[in-house]
Parts: structure tokens; C-alpha cells; sequence
DNA sequence: TTGTAAGCGTTATCAC
DNA sequence: GTGATAACGCTTACAA
């Protein structure tokens, strides 16, 4: 790539078919590593190429093959480091192939946003789309991007499709043992901070919860669960609410990280010693975690992995329920909880 | 857009023009709303393309205009909620326009950074790119896209570019009215965290400490700094550090929130009171800094306005210069800092 | 094993 | 105002 300055015109396989003296078709054979070529008619084109510098031009390759190859990925999440973490496992998966990766946060409450979603997917064409929550909880879109006969892969925290449009994590049982490392601290009174309605991870969070205190005799009435929306203010706001009854929890259980930062701000606002006058976990195991005092206990999920699996989903369509669906969490214990005190 | 089941071959320019009765370059002529042409000719095709719920294929375009409409995006920073920004500022700009948005993460400790860039460009052939920071600090980077032709905007905070290819924030003079800000409240001893080196970002935020504490005659002894680099860990052991010293700080300036943050931490684990002991200011105002306790002072930037800048620098580079380059902070003061005791 | 012709869906040129 | 015709850079028949 010796400085021929800023070419605008980028050698084609035009220039390499002469400068080879072997047809388009040959070269075209190279590009893509046909089996049937000469040894040495390959070699001689290679080196024509690695001279020019030539890079095959995808705009072409995708009109001439009918098929685009960039992955899209759909959003509209209050959480920042999920969604960055999403992008970095797609990259992930793709760096060793010719994809690119487009993203497109949307907003759900946009009363347009069907029709958003349906120009963005008939403008690009996509190979495919990567659908993360809450929007992919949302049937309706799932039904659009078949009806628009793009192949997408949604992100969700059970089990909302077939394995080989979905990646999920199974977030009703790890809140169970989340809830259950509480219980077995010697919490009896254990309070949910619940996520928004209509969200099917708030749902399975919760059922999660509603598992492990059933399974050990412990009440769940009302005055152990408030509802928030996923946001820190709203976190604050349940926070409140269950610290300011007759008999508040000993811990409490927020079904994500900001929520649970926001319980924890109010508590020590309130001389409220955490975790010594209270446990609180959150989920998600996001940067802020670790990052607010005291560091949060918390549920983390795989999501570079998940991503990686849901990109190779769209890659290899053919593979795609071969692909790893299901993941794990972890439950990462830190300085938030602790056995309560007498 | 009837329910046509999933047609696998969409409507092409050309069955518009069959079904309207005119040359494919009359309809080309509709979709780019050429000035020349009989209302009623528009109205026809314009139906036609309605009822076959025709789309314009990018690829086709692209090639034929020997141009790609597509922004890329390239970063590697510990930040998620900033690129995040970034990216909604990028998409408010795009939403008008036929252009799409593609991002792509870099590790730059990587030893084929330069490559991987290269090859990047190269293989997207994008319209323009958008470099965050610290990358957009590289000028060897910088040089690389203008050698590859490929138009490009760097995001900084000092003055790197020549302003069609600049959105900048003044980090100095924002860290110099933060620390104005200290020094009003009483504070004579302020400390320093400093960002990594290399960095102009931690460059310029050191030098408005230093402006700030120059100005009003206050020492600027090594006592009061100490190096991070951007992550919490680092502001931990950076907060250690100052505050172990014989005379540690009433108030610290950390060269950013997370780092601010790993400040609050271990001065909360040694019962230092925050802010009746020690005042604490960061910087970026991401997500954060609202949620950690008390909530962090810092300064914000208009991260989603110059993105939305430099996106439009991209689109209309005939009139990039004339974009607004240059971007006001915001001191956010919270309950991290107060007066000192004495 | 290689080359020729046609086509992918769009736009530019230049007539009419 | 409108329409042939030839690009754009690549791939897939189908021959040779």
C-alpha cells in the first residue's frame, strides 16, 4: 500500500483481472476461495491483489448475491453498560467474518415505532437483527420482522421464542437463589423492589422471589414488595416505601442494580446502616455495582456470550438451534449483604 | 402492504416503472425528487410505489453513486453511558436522513490497532467516521483515515483538529470553574486525580486544576496528586494515596466520575464523612454520579449535542466548518461537596 | 480449470 | 419532461 495518495478510485477486480491477466470470474474465484483453481493462477491473482491493496467492494457483493451482511441491533434500554456489552460480544462474533454491526435504539413508547421499526428494516435489509429487552418481549415486533421476512434473534429472560430466535437467561431461578443466600443469612422479612409492569423479566424476577420465600414458609404480603420502573428514582421512591412501614425488611431485593442503588441511597440517608441494619441485592451486576459503597451484591448475566450466541444465530442461520439458547448467571456476593443483626 | 405472505423478492425500480408505464429513470427521478417533472407523471408512480410497498435497495444506490450511506462510529472507552450518548446524539441526527449507523469497538492496546482499523475502513468503505476519545487523541489515526480518503470527525476535548473534523469540549476551563467552585466554598487544600498518561483529556483537566489553584495562589504540591486512569480501582488507590498523606485534602477533584467514585468509597470505609470531611467533584456526569451517596458534583458535557455536531459535520461536509465544534460544559453541583470544617 | 454473457437495482449521460 | 443506454463492481449460470 505504498502512498499513492488519497485515490479515489479504489482498484475493482477489473484492475486486478488485467493486471493478472485472468478474467473477472477467476478473480471472483479467489475472493471467495473457490476449490477448483489452479494452484498457480491462484497465487499470481493473490499477489496482483495483496499489490493493489484491492478490497472487494461489499456494496457490490451484496447486490450481486442479494444479501447484505450486516446485522442490525434494536434497543431501547435504560441500561447503558448492557447494551454496550451486547455490542461488544456481537463484535465478538462477527471480527472474524465479513459483517458489520448497525445499531438502532428506538424509542417504545413512540406510538410510531412499529412503523419506525418497519422502515428501518425495509430501508437496510439487514441480514439479520438482534432484538434486546424489553422491546424483545414485545410479540408484535417479533411478528413484524417475520412478516417482513428478516430473521432476528431476541434477547429475553425466559423463554419467549423458539431456540433459534432467542437467547435467554433464566432469571426466575436465579433470583430464587439470590433470594435463597438471603434466607439462608437468617432473613426473614425480604422485600422486592419489583420492575415495571408489563415487562416479562419484572414478572420473572418477582416469580423468582415468590419461589424462594414460598419454598422456605415466608410471607410475601404487600408491605414487602413495591414497584419500580427500572430507573434510580424509582428505585429510591420503592425504597421508601418499604423502609418506612411498621416493620421494614431486613433485606431487600431489587430487581435490578440502579433500583437497588436507589434503595440503598435512601437507607443511608436515613442513618439506615447497610448491611448491617440491611441486605440488599440487586441484578444485573452492571458497572454500577461495584462502583457505589457499599459494592452491591448482585446477579450477573453472561451477556457477552449471550451475544455472541445471537449474533452466530444470524450468521449461520442453518445453526441456529444448534447454538447455545440458554445461560447461566452467577450470583456475585459482595459488601451489601450480610446475616442480619440478633 | 398487504399481507403477500414473506415474499422473498421485493418490488425493484423496475416493476414500478412497468406498472406505472414509465422509464425506470422517471421513477429514479420520483425517489430523488428531481424538480423536473410533470405532477401528474409523480403522482402516478408515486401510487405505484405505494401500493407495492416499494423501498429503494441501499446496496444498488450505493453502488451506482460509488457512495455508501453509512456512519461509522469507532471508540474504545471505559465509558459506557458516553458512547452510549454518543450514539442517541448520532441517531437523532440520522433519523431524518437515509443514513445508518455502525459501530465498532477497538481494543487500542491491541498491537494491530492500526490494521484492524485499516481493515475496517477499507472493507466498509463508510461515508464518514466518527473517533471518540481517547482514540480521537491518536493523530497517527487521524492521519490513517485521511490516507484511506475516509472522511472523519474526532471528539476531544482540546483543540485536535481543524474544526471541520472537531466536536471539542473545554475540559480545562470546566475543571478550572469546578475547582473556582471548591476554592469558593473555603477549601485551601484540593486535591488532584489525575487521569492516565497520554491522555489529553487528563492533560487538560489537570491544567484547569492547576489554573484554578495558580489563580488564588493555592500550592500545587505532589502531596495533593495522584494518577489514575479513568477506571474505579484506580480512584480507590488514588483516594488512599491522598488521603494517608499528613495533611490530606478537605476536597478532591477526580479527573472522572468513576474515579470520583472509587474516592467516596474508601473514604466512606474510613468513617471519613462526605461532605462534612471531604468535599468531592468529578467529571462527565454519567449515570453514576446521580447514583452513588451521596450524589457526586461533577461536570457535565453536552455529549449528545456534539454528537449530533459531528454526525452532521459527516453528512454535509460542504458545510462541516460551519457546524459548531466548540461545546460549553456544565458545572452539576450535588451533595458531595460542601464547606469545608474547620 | 478458466472465460463469456447476463444480471443484481440503482443512477448518469445524453439524446429526443 | 422523458426515455434509451451504459455504467457501478460483483456473482451466477453456462460454455469452452
Amino acid at each position: 500500500m505504498a502512498g499513492k495518495g488519497k485515490r479515489e478510485n479504489k482498484p475493482t477486480i477489473n484492475d486486478v483481472a488485467r493486471l493478472s491477466g485472468v478474467s473477472k470470474k477467476t478473480v471472483s474465484r479467489v475472493i471467495n476461495s473457490s476449490p477448483l483453481l489452479n494452484q498457480a493462477t491462484r497465487e499470481k491473482v493473490e499477489a496482483v491483489i495483496a499489490e493493489l491493496g484491492y478490497v472487494p467492494n461489499p456494496q457490490a457483493r451484496a447486490l450481486a448475491l442479494r444479501r447484505n451482511f450486516v446485522l442490525g441491533m434494536i434497543y431501547d434500554n435504560p441500561n447503558a453498560q448492557m447494551v454496550l456489552n451486547f455490542q461488544e460480544g456481537v463484535l465478538d462474533a462477527i471480527r472474524t467474518t465479513e459483517f458489520a454491526l448497525l445499531v438502532h435504539p428506538v424509542d417504545r413508547h413512540s406510538p410510531d415505532l412499529m412503523d419506525h421499526i418497519r422502515r428501518f428494516i425495509e430501508l437496510q435489509r439487514l441480514h439479520g437483527v438482534m432484538i434486546l429487552p424489553p422491546l424483545s418481549e414485545n410479540d408484535e415486533i417479533a411478528a413484524l420482522f417475520a412478516e417482513l421476512g428478516c430473521n432476528y434473534v431476541r434477547m429475553g429472560s425466559a423463554e419467549l421464542d423458539d431456540p433459534a430466535h432467542l437467547v435467554q437467561s433464566d432469571d426466575r431461578d436465579a433470583v430464587r437463589r439470590a433470594v435463597e443466600y438471603l434466607i439462608g443469612q437468617g432473613h426473614r422479612r425480604i422485600g422486592l423492589v419489583e420492575g415495571p409492569e408489563g415487562f416479562r423479566s419484572a414478572m420473572e424476577r418477582c416469580a423468582g422471589w415468590k419461589d424462594a420465600m414460598n419454598a422456605h414458609g415466608l410471607d410475601c404480603d404487600d408491605t414487602l414488595m413495591a414497584r419500580g420502573n427500572y430507573t434510580f428514582e424509582t428505585g429510591r421512591e420503592a425504597g421508601i416505601a418499604l423502609l418506612t412501614g411498621a416493620e421494614p425488611p431486613t433485606a431487600i431485593f431489587a430487581s435490578n442494580d440502579v433500583m437497588a442503588a436507589g434503595v440503598v441511597q435512601v437507607a443511608l440517608e436515613r442513618g439506615i446502616n447497610i448491611p448491617g441494619d440491611l441486605s440488599v441485592v440487586g441484578f444485573d451486576d452492571t458497572a454500577i455495582a461495584a462502583v457505589i459503597s457499599p459494592p452491591l451484591t448482585t446477579v450477573r448475566w453472561p451477556i457477552r456470550l449471550m451475544a455472541q450466541s445471537a449474533a452466530r444465530k444470524l450468521i449461520y442461520p442453518e445453526a441456529a438451534s444448534k447454538e447455545q439458547s440458554q445461560f447461566a448467571t452467577e450470583f456475585v456476593p459482595r459488601a451489601s449483604t450480610a446475616s442480619p443483626k440478633n
